[in-house]
DNA sequence: TTATAATATCATAAAAATATAAATTGAAAA
DNA sequence: TTTTCAATTTATATTTTTATGATATTATAA
């Protein structure tokens, strides 16, 4: 781990993980990790306001963290970064295991 | 991933995150993934102001993710977090390979 | 003792994140 | 076409994060 590389790339990588450090924002990933969900579905399972889940899934786009695709009214994301799914694990086993 | 796992986690696991997600306190996590270093050193090479920086290891320090021994005058902090270094490691795969 | 070095804490201001309400867009059904 | 549904965008208030200056603490040296 070069202090250098760090330097230069700090900010895109505090960007990333500022994406992933909200509790609601973890939950919404929790769910996309069993594949693509609409909005209206992610919405009913974490009870968030329809428009706080629209500026959450903002941010998550912004980040390069999900993408979505439309079918007819609805639309679809799912997450679209390999490292997401890693960090989500350790996590998982770090905070969710006994 | 268990989505009611996760739900009574969430804010645990999110507080852990936004200790992460700050260009600043990742710089001073690379440094100390090389083992412990004091306040005046991670002072030097971040160029962090003294109080600033007393402020990112306080915060590191709630999360649990940094912990600190005195000598004399002097702390070293080191990293004292089992997940810190996995996340760290995806990270600088993701953002600072190629 | 008094001064100094290393660091933390407190107070405050500025910037960023979040929630909520209102208005807007895009696609399809009536 | 007009209306309705699914979702985004905009505006704004509240909360949280961050930076900075001043002060305090702790340990050592003079």
């Amino acid at each position: 781990m070069n202090i250098k590389d760090m330097e230069q790339n700090a900010e895109q990588a505090a960007g990333f993980l500022k994406g992933l450090a909200n509790a609601h924002r973890l939950l919404i990933l929790c769910q996309l990790s069993e594949g693509e969900k609409s909005v209206t579905e992610l919405i009913t399972v974490t009870g968030l306001a329809q428009t706080s889940m629209s500026q959450h899934l903002s941010k998550l786009k912004d980040e390069n963290i999900v993408t979505f695709r439309r079918d007819h009214r609805t639309l679809y994301y799912r997450i679209d970064n390999e490292a997401v799914l890693s960090i989500m694990a350790v996590m998982y086993e770090h905070f969710c295991k006994r």
